[in-house]
Order: structure tokens, then sequence, then C-alpha cells
DNA sequence: CTTGAACCTCTAGTCGCTAGAGGAATTATG
DNA sequence: CATAATTCCTCTAGCGACTAGAGGTTCAAG
């Protein structure tokens, strides 16, 4: 059996973070010691790095309650999950790459020459100019 | 003078929001009517507009505050916050492009098939597989 | 058996809003 | 000018996903 220590030590996720996935019903302590500190089972240290994965991939903690809930035998939903957290993903990185357009647009719009006016912050105040979309 | 519904028709940022704003000292009124009601210049309704903007090109209400108290003959200091703020979009797209491409790798694993085992499961909880970084 | 590290629970704070209660002011219509 | 509809006011509490700290207990090593 793990400590909380150890779980976090082996997965890189902190003890408070632990403890509060506990709280929100996403992982619970196997057992207790006798003085009430939580013990873990190797099955419990896999649940936790399945967790940090998923939450490293950017998916919500309710995403992931809706996958570990699942029927591993169930393609279709578990399908759904991960391709509608691809195209969610693809999104932002579009959206992204128009903001990063319109930054680009913002900081050439002041060349930094001596006794020159400095248009960037009229360029972020200046809606109008820019690509659209948001 | 414009009233905070006004204002609020005229930039798409919410009532509440506005009030938020006053809260965390980005935006005052100018005045208040006998009946204790916000009343906005035409430069309070710009100023607003610019903290549209800038939130939509996802700078933070801190890095907002430190554009609007800005010298705007300060060109160093306004190049350094657009800069930086750039140099974050680009770091958060590379790192969402590697998300992407190993939720690719993840919805491969599985190819539908009926009667055969799905393997998104296991690969969401596979970091050994994932291409590095995180 | 003592020390010190790790553990416990609980509360409160972070960011950027959003929602709702309960009431007052303003504006439009009859 | 009265009433009704709309907008406005303040205040509190909640969201997600943690993080920080207080104050106290238990564990493992020497």
């Amino acid at each position: 059996m793990f400590s909380i220590g150890e779980l976090s030590h082996a997965t890189g996720v902190k003890v408070p973070t632990i403890r509060y996935y506990e709280e929100v019903g996403l992982l619970e302590a196997e057992a207790r010691t006798a003085g009430n500190q939580r013990r873990y089972s190797r099955a419990g240290l896999d649940r936790l790095g399945f967790i940090r994965h998923a939450r490293d991939l950017g998916l919500s903690l309710d995403a992931i309650r809706a996958l570990v809930a699942l029927d591993p035998t169930n393609h279709d939903q578990t399908h759904e999950i991960a391709e509608t957290h691809l195209s969610d993903i693809r999104a932002r990185i579009g959206r992204l790459r128009r903001l990063e357009a319109e930054l680009e647009r913002i900081v050439a719009a002041c060349d930094g020459g001596p006794g020159h006016e400095c248009n960037i912050l009229e360029a972020f105040g200046d809606h109008d100019s820019c690509a659209h979309d948001h």
C-alpha cells in the first residue's frame, strides 16, 4: 500500500490535489490506517496516472469522470469523447493562430524609432482593423 | 453620457462584467445620476472597447491594467508586453499541436471493428508512448 | 522514546466572470 | 400625471481546478 505522498511523488500530482480529486469523487483511497491516513493500492496509483495524463491532454475533470466510468467495451462512447476533445483542441489552435497573426500586426504597427508615436496601444484598441471572427 | 446598459450593448461586454471591471479598478464610471446609476463618457466607452479587444486577444486583466497605465510614449514597455504575450501564445500553440498529435494517435489506436478490444482507454493512460514534454 | 517529516481536516484565496435575490430608479405608454 | 415595464442598484454565492495556510495528529527512523 502507498501513502498519499508516495502517490504524489510517483505521478507528479501534488498532495492537496490528490485530496481534491477524492473530494470530487475521482479517486478514493482504498483504505485508511488506524491513524486515519490514506492508503492506496497499485490500482489507485495507476488510476491517478491515468487522470494525470488525461489532465495533461487538457480534458476536464468531468470528461475524465465520464472516461473512467466507461464500459471499456463501449467503443462508440470512448471514441466520441476522444474526438470531441480533438476537435475542441483544433478549434483552439485555430483561434490562437488568429490571435498570433493579430498580435504580429500590432507589434509591427510600431517600428520603435525614436521620436515617433507608438501605435501599439492604438492597435490594441482597434478592433476594426483586425482579421474578424472574435 | 451613456448608461451601463448602453455601454454593454455597444461593446458586447455584459453588464455585471462592467461592474466587475469597476470593482477591480479597470474602468470607473465618470458620474452617477441622482438615483445612483452609473454614467459614462465617450472616453469610458472607448476604454471598455480597448479592454474588450485586449481580452479577446487573451491578455489577462493584470496585463491590461499594465497596458492602460502605460505612458504612451514608452515604446519599450509597450513592446515588451505585446511580445511577451505573443511568445506566450506561440508556446500555447506548440503545446496544443503536441496534444493534437497525441490525441490522433489515441483515436487511431482503435479501429472500431466489432469484437475487438478498444485501446483508447489504455492509450489515454499510457504516458510512456507519448511524444514527451508534458 | 524522541524527533521530525509526513499526514489529517478545515477554511479561504486565486481568476474572470456569472447568477440570483431583493429592491430602487428610469423610461415609455395610456 | 399615473402606472407599467424595463433597467438599474448592491450584495452574496457559485463555477473549475486547484493552491495556501492554520493548527493539530500520526508515522518511521535513530
